[in-house]
DNA sequence: TTGGCGATTGGCT
DNA sequence: GCCAATCGCCAAT
């Protein structure tokens, strides 16, 4: 799970989709090494590193590793299972990314995520692992089973199967051909 | 349902 | 300047 306390209430749901940034890794921003923006990315692992691109979007890495070394993984997709009339207002709110309307685009994508759970240059750096605004958790229901492909976006190591969600889920991006 | 394309901001070289 | 871990629109299937 993945929830954020906001001051209306909290919001959140069940990661569904991930991708892997590795140590080495040609696509991962922390692989020139450490500049001032993706500095958490080499914190302790279960920091945030939250980054803004495309002139659009906020999204948000896990770091992975021991601190120093900057690595991560970018929550892609959730479940919407919290607060889910607030996270619709907080999509209809963003300009920049529309909402369709539908409960399964409400957080598929990793902007799209950010967007509807109010994650942005704030939330930077702060540790997931403990109480506060954002943090991981579990509901302790069982995992489905569990799909691997390329990931998404990217054009350096662009073939490496790095990419991972929840099989048959509808709250996962991507084209079908890349769930199967 | 799928694939191509342009908008737009900030960080880095 | 350059370009990006996206999104939503549009046209074609």
């Amino acid at each position: 799970m993945l929830v954020r306390e906001l001051p209306d209430g909290m919001v959140g749901g069940r990661i569904v989709e991930t991708e892997a940034y590795i140590i080495g890794d040609p696509a991962s921003h922390a692989y020139r090494g450490m500049t001032p923006g993706n500095r958490s990315m080499f914190l302790d692992r279960g920091h945030a590193h939250v980054y803004f691109t495309y002139g659009s979007s906020w999204m948000m890495n896990v770091s992975s590793e021991k601190a120093g070394v900057g690595a991560g993984i970018l929550i892609r997709a959730i479940e919407p299972t919290i607060g889910i009339a607030i996270m619709e207002r907080n999509r209809a709110a963003t300009e920049q990314t529309r909402w369709s309307g539908r409960l399964q685009d409400l957080a598929r994508g990793p902007g799209r995520l950010c967007a509807a759970m109010q994650i942005d240059r704030r939330l930077d750096g702060i540790d997931l692992c403990k109480e506060g605004p954002l943090w991981l958790g579990s509901d302790g229901r069982a995992v489905g089973e569990i799909g691997q492909s390329k990931r998404i976006g990217i054009s350096q190591a662009a073939d490496s199967l790095l990419r991972f969600y929840v099989r048959g889920s509808r709250f996962v991006s991507g084209t079908r051909a890349l769930n199967i």
